[in-house]
Formats: C-alpha cells, sequence, structure tokens
DNA sequence: GATTTGACAATAGGTTGCCATTTGTAAACC
DNA sequence: GGTTTACAAATGGCAACCTATTGTCAAATC
C-alpha cells in the first residue's frame, strides 16, 4: 500500500519476514528480537529496521505474507476448476484447511478474527477485521464467475456460511480437512443445483 | 448432577447465579467477590458458599445457566414448528442471535469455544469443550423427528455448519438476527427440498 | 434449624522499585 | 549500499511487599 520502495523491490525483505514467520512458529513471537532475526537472517540489525521499519511493521507483513499464501491457495483451486464450482470448493477448503494445520500462526489469526486475544493479537487489530471481508469480496469475485443461478444475495448468504466454516474449522477441527470438504462440497451441490424442484412450498 | 441437595430444591441457589452472571456482565468477573455477591443478594457470605460451594462452582453454575437458555431457546423453536424443519431453523438461530446480543457472559463463552482466552476461559476447559457437543447432540435428536430425506451423515453436516456459523455471528456479528436467520433458513431450504433433481451429475 | 456473624489461615492478586533487554535512531565506517 | 558502533527511551521481567479475597470454622442470633 505504502508505494514501491526500492528496498521492497529487492528481494532483502521477503527472507526476514519468513524467517520471522518461522520464528514466532517455533518460539513464539516473544522470542522474536530484531537482532535474532538479523542473526538468523544473516543481515546486520539495521537492514532489519531499513527493510521492515519496526516490529509492528513486521507483524504486519507476517499476516500479509501468510494471508497471501492462503489467499493463493484459494485462487489456485478456483484456476483449476473454472467449469465446476462444487469441485472448486471443495479443493479450496481442502486446501485451506492443509495449509492451516500446524500452522501456529494462522491458528493465531484465525483465533484474533474471532475475537481472541493472544500475544498477537494486538497487532492485528486493524487486519483482523479486514480480512474476513478481503477474503469474502475475493470469493464474491471468483463465485460470479460461475453460472450459479443464484442472485447475488444468495451467493453472498452461501459465501459467508462457507468462509465462517471454514474458519471455525481453522481453529477448532473436526475430521479431516478432506473429510470436511466432502461436506461443504455436498453441501455446496445441494445449494447450488438447478432449480429444477418441486414448484412452490412457501410464497 | 450431584443429586438434589435440599439447598438446591430451596429457590436460593438461583438468584445467587443470576446476579453474579449480572456483575460479570457489568462489572467483568475480577469485580465478582463473594463479599460484593452476597451483599447484592441480601444474603450472608457464608450462605453463598453453602450454595455454590467455591468460586469455580460458580463459574460452572452461571456457564450452565445461560446453556441452558440457549437449548431452551432452540427447543422452544423446534417444538413451535414440528412440522417444518426449515421454519424451526429460522426460529431457532434468530432467537439464539438475539439471546447473545448483548449477553457479554455469553460472547466470552463462545469466544473462548473458539479457541480464545478470557479472564473467564480458565474456567471453561471442561465445559467449553462439550458444548459444541452437547447442542450438536441435540439438534441431532429433534432433526431426526422430521422426514428430511438425509442420511445421518448428511444431516451430521448440516448440523455441523449450521452450528458453527450461528457461533461465529454471536461472537462477530454480520446483519441483524433476522437477516442473518432468513440466509440460514434459505440455505436449509435449498439443502431439504425434495430431491427432484436433474438425474445425476456427479457419480 | 437455618442463617448470620466474627474470626482466622492460606492464598491470590496487585503494587512498587529495580535491572536487563530491546527498540528505534543516528552517526561513523567500509 | 550496507555494516558497525553508540546511545536514549521504552519495554518487560523479577522480587519483595502488601492488600484483598478465598475458604472454613465455631459461636451467636433470629
Amino acid at each position: 500500500m505504502g508505494g514501491t520502495s526500492p528496498a521492497a523491490a529487492s528481494g532483502r525483505r521477503q527472507p526476514i519476514v519468513e524467517a520471522a514467520i518461522e520464528m514466532t512458529a517455533r518460539d513464539g513471537w516473544a522470542a522474536v528480537t530484531m537482532t535474532r532475526l538479523a542473526e538468523q537472517v544473516g543481515v546486520s540489525r539495521q537492514t532489519v529496521y531499513n527493510e521492515v521499519g519496526s516490529k509492528n511493521a513486521l507483524a504486519d507483513a507476517m499476516l500479509a505474507h501468510e494471508l497471501h499464501r492462503f489467499l493463493a491457495a484459494i485462487s489456485g483451486a478456483f484456476d483449476r476448476h473454472a467449469g465446476d464450482l462444487v469441485e472448486a470448493i471443495h479443493d479450496a477448503v481442502r486446501d485451506v484447511l492443509d495449509l492451516a494445520r500446524g500452522n501456529l500462526l494462522v491458528r493465531a489469526i484465525a483465533s484474533a478474527t474471532h475475537g481472541a486475544d493472544t500475544e498477537l493479537v494486538p497487532l492485528l487489530t486493524t487486519q483482523a477485521e479486514t480480512l474476513l471481508i478481503e477474503v469474502k469480496a475475493m470469493l464474491a469475485a471468483r463465485v460470479e464467475t460461475y453460472r450459479t443461478g443464484l442472485t447475488a444475495e444468495q451467493a453472498e448468504v452461501l459465501i459467508d456460511l462457507m468462509t465462517r466454516t471454514v474458519l471455525s474449522h481453522v481453529v477448532q477441527p473436526t475430521g479431516t480437512p478432506a473429510a470436511t470438504a466432502d461436506g461443504l462440497a455436498w453441501l455446496a451441490s445441494r445449494v447450488l443445483e438447478e432449480p429444477v424442484r418441486k414448484p412452490l412450498r412457501f410464497g
């Protein structure tokens, strides 16, 4: 968002952020100091400051980095199944859940989105509230490209439900990612099937 | 669960628990001391101890009390619509969300269920994990009484999804309870409608 | 006879001051 | 450009301390 700085253009920022993520997952956010991080990456502490700015900015960058992986996973699922929304949903759910499994950082983010507080959460004030919105917006755009027979409003309901359910499974899983994906895909197929139905039950 | 003690039989326990809930919602759990609670109710501190036993037991009683209100709301919705599962779901969702709105204690419980930690959460260790299971079991029993055309497995998927979504809305609402209920009821109707469909899309 | 009262030890929780670490910035250096 | 060194300010942990609260008892009270 802040213009393409020359620092961001060089490939120095990414390794730092990735190392910070790994350190956080391994030792916890409290154990991530700029000194240790610099040592880990093999640059000077000053360079870390030049690249990321501050520790809060580092947290933001970590979050953005992880979020991007998830958005990419979802995009990939939709790209692979451009002709079949149910299959796209199935793969997206499974891939997201697979990605989330064992990813402590993501679990923390997801918990925060649900109103929790971890040591990382104070830093998520802005990001956490927009996360759900961002994901939903992206899904709305992707779903639009299929012939669903749903109104925009109905699609939104379906997306809201899918998003919240998957997020819930990220935080507190039941069964395997594949099993959850099967369930949600089945449900989506029921909702999306052509409305050749017994005409009329309510007004 | 501990047998019907004469103390529990008298109506002395309930006012104490209710006052504790109100105090917690108003001033936070930390501000709830046995002395203040006794003053509020108009009994001696000793009586509070006689009735509830300990502070942890008080927390448990509060939780059980609130959980019961929700289960009752759900039961009521199903009782009112014994012939129409979609309507039952609609009312259950709306009533639960209405009940949850502005109920700080419940919000805390729901957050805990999703893996958070509040000041109350340490006391929920056992209850929180079983809460979802209890609700789901009750729903499964109620849904069974309708002619849904769903297998037990499919019904479970639907229940899991509804439960998680509603819980998510308790913690982080979008729109009014009525609007959310409309959305979920519509979705349920799509899922539950008689399978008079275009035969076969997948194997 | 149940409830309240007053007393009590044990414990939890909240300060206070201190010290080590870390953050964030700026200069000198290569 | 990046690294090193230096430094003030802020942060976070630690330890002693003290207050408030928990939990239990027996005697007093209605």
